[in-house]
DNA sequence: TTGCTCCTCACGTCACGTGAGGTGGC
DNA sequence: TTGCTCCTCACGTCACGTGAGGTGGC
């Protein structure tokens, strides 16, 4: 969403609204993990999507005992499959178009020209990038 | 593969073929990271396959500098990336086949009854099932 | 006996969170 | 001035790898 990505809060504020130390967040920004605006290139300005990131971290981190090394590499994969989840889906809906208009082909003209040594549909194309590690 | 699951070494010859020490293979297992066979109750025997996952974790834990509950959730993310991508290649594979039937029916017999408020096709169903952190 | 295995305990190192200390601009 | 921001430096804690020490069975 637009809203969430919209620089909202100073690190006292958000430090404040993840429950975490403002030494944390700079560390954080350090390292590449959450990258808040800035204003007029000095104080940190953070969005709801920061907020909700620094959250996953600290869950992450936490609860879970993950280092900061493992959280960038959780993150990428957790981006990567959702982006391999919709790329999945468009290829599944191109297809799915692609088959119905040539069933409505078939319908309205049977005296298509079928040649037996192509297939009916065209094979699907599946891409699937993977980290590798 | 069935011969990559198969206990072949003893824990000295592990560790060398991993570049480990033995007590981190020890450590590994207590952690349920490397879980290998034993020989009447005892003795470890690792198998290629348990070679080839402790080599991955030596590459997440000195090159990337990832600790032992991050390599866990990765693990874990990994193998469900490769669930996930076989089970929508299940699925795409299912549709394919219905729906060249549907068209083989069509060009066979061109009196099959159609019903306009129904879709050509069977709607594609996608499971996507994922860690939640 | 030698060389392996099993186990537990402990130490060194490093990452990460937290804080102090000192600065500057609304 | 107060209260925020910026930064760097340092300390405490904890995880992990490594090793020692002592056991047991081919």
């Amino acid at each position: 969403m637009r809203s969430d990505r919209q620089p909202l809060y100073m690190i006292g504020v958000a430090s404040r609204l993840c429950g975490v130390h403002p030494q944390t967040l700079r560390q954080y920004e350090r390292l590449g993990l959450v990258v808040p605006a800035r204003v007029g290139a000095k104080n940190r300005l953070y969005s709801e999507a920061d907020i909700h990131r620094v959250q996953r971290i600290q869950r992450l981190t936490q609860q879970l005992g993950v280092n900061l090394a493992g959280v960038e590499i959780i993150l990428k994969l957790l981006d990567q499959m959702d982006e391999a989840r919709l790329e999945m889906e468009h290829s599944f809906e191109e297809y799915r178009i692609e088959a119905e208009r040539r069933m409505q082909q078939l319908m309205t003209n049977s005296n298509v020209p079928i040649r037996k040594d192509e297939p009916l549909l065209p094979v699907p194309k599946v891409r699937w990038k993977k980290l590798d590690l």
